[in-house]
DNA sequence: TCTATCAATTCCACATAGTGACAAAACATT
DNA sequence: AATGTTTTGTCACTATGTGGAATTGATAGA
């Protein structure tokens, strides 16, 4: 998880921890027993950070005082950090631009430890079931095109130790394994993106390419989803060239 | 600002600090020498901070490491708040809902400080200009009928703290005063919610509505932007009224 | 190209701020 | 009433974070 500053803060090391786990926590809110025993922190110690981030907003409390989940700051700052230059402004046009011109739902996606979450999209004419749902939703890195499409790029031992780690959670995903993953990925890593035909959702299909950053690391991607109805020949190919396009112009500007 | 939590622990609460005058400022980006200004502490301590913070991605450096932003993360905490059980996604149901009933573009305000912050919308059939544009965009509070709408509501005392904070910043909006600010308070608080019509945005009309937190402050507003040229007797009570029901309908699940 | 200036970064000795063990009160759940 | 969990406190210790000063790095002007 790599989550060690080395010449960091103690303090701002743990808070940070603790956002991370409370963050991940699957279902939302975690308690303060569950957070003691991921963090491996002291009880006090726990909670007095616990206590402070609630204090500034960036936790909340839930449920008569019994859980801590994001808080309102976290609203404010995403809502924020969306408006600057960042990911999501850089490829606001391009989701618009995708959608104007193939009428279907796409999204941009990005990494978060051992998940892929839906950062925005843009709904497509005719409603199609995602494996996301809308904005925030995330699924174990493996599952989906557009989580695939960021793996794949991945060094391969972070490739390997985020396999390991989601094993458990494929089985949650129709015919889901890591060796199928494993496969998926090579598929992905030579043609240049990732494609999914009613795999893993009966009917729909997607397609989804990476976003690297300054250094050439995934950390997000763009993609499509439809139905596999619509599939003609070159329709694949024409929407990967669409996505190609745009992503040139994304990483143009790194 | 109230950014004292009092028994919280020093660094925590200097790091708050910093990532609110990081999303504080206005055009994106603050310098180092800023943040030192403007926060008081030390420069080597600042820094060490700021540091580690961007290590954890929670802010980010750009401009060849001269500026600090919001980092990766906040989109991506952000995403997660969205989902979970805050007030955008109390409110998502309730935003489609009076697009859909009215075609109107809707907005969810949200308070920060002293600005009025856009945190989530639904365009409308005819597309409008609106203050904040889209979503994370903002507006000292007492511009625009969102931001009145809270503003109202709050302590006269804190009420007249941001007036006189946000005193200069209302010379950029179209005839908008510290007293024209007041005399639309006192209208709001009398009718209920928030009103204008082509003041502010020659042609452009909206509504608003505050909805409250469980202590009864005001802590986000629901509302309307449409066209003027709209209006018959009774549209805006209309709209009013759609805003009162889904308000009713939030503020029942705190 | 060289120099002056201001900002950003690193260093380091010191004291404060945060830690964790323990205990006990306040809540919840059964 | 009995159990388990969360919250609040106290306290001695020292690792942690602090800030002054020095170093390095950028920018602008000559």
């Amino acid at each position: 998880m790599a989550t060690s500053t080395a010449g960091g803060s103690q303090l701002l090391d743990r808070a940070a921890l603790l956002l991370d786990l409370i963050a991940d926590g699957n279902s939302e809110g975690a308690t303060l027993k569950e957070l003691v025993e991921r963090s491996g922190l002291n009880t006090a110690t726990c909670h007095r950070i616990l206590n402070t981030l609630v204090g500034h907003r960036l936790l909340a409390r839930d449920d008569k005082r019994r859980r801590y989940r994001l808080g309102a700051k976290m609203f404010i700052y995403g809502a924020r950090a969306a408006r600057g230059p960042g990911l999501i402004s850089r490829c606001e046009m391009s989701l618009s631009r995708l959608r104007k011109k193939t009428g279907e739902t796409t999204h941009l996606m990005a990494r978060h430890n051992h998940d892929s979450l839906c950062l925005d999209r843009r709904d497509g004419e005719c409603v199609v079931q995602t494996l996301t749902g809308s904005i925030g939703g995330s699924v174990p890195l493996g599952a989906g095109p557009g989580s695939i499409a960021m793996l794949a790029f991945l060094e391969r031992e972070e490739q390997e130790f985020i396999l390991r780690a989601n094993e458990a959670r494929f089985a949650s995903f129709r015919d889901l394994t890591t060796d199928k993953v494993s496969r998926l990925i090579e598929e992905t890593r030579g043609r240049g993106y990732a494609v999914d035909i009613g795999e893993l959702i009966p009917g729909i299909a997607g397609v989804a390419m990476p976003i690297h950053d300054e250094v050439g690391v995934p950390v997000a991607s763009l993609g499509f989803t439809f139905l596999c109805a619509k599939i003609v020949p070159d329709f694949v190919d024409n929407y990967a060239a669409l996505l190609r396009a745009e992503i040139d112009l994304i990483e143009s500007r790194n």
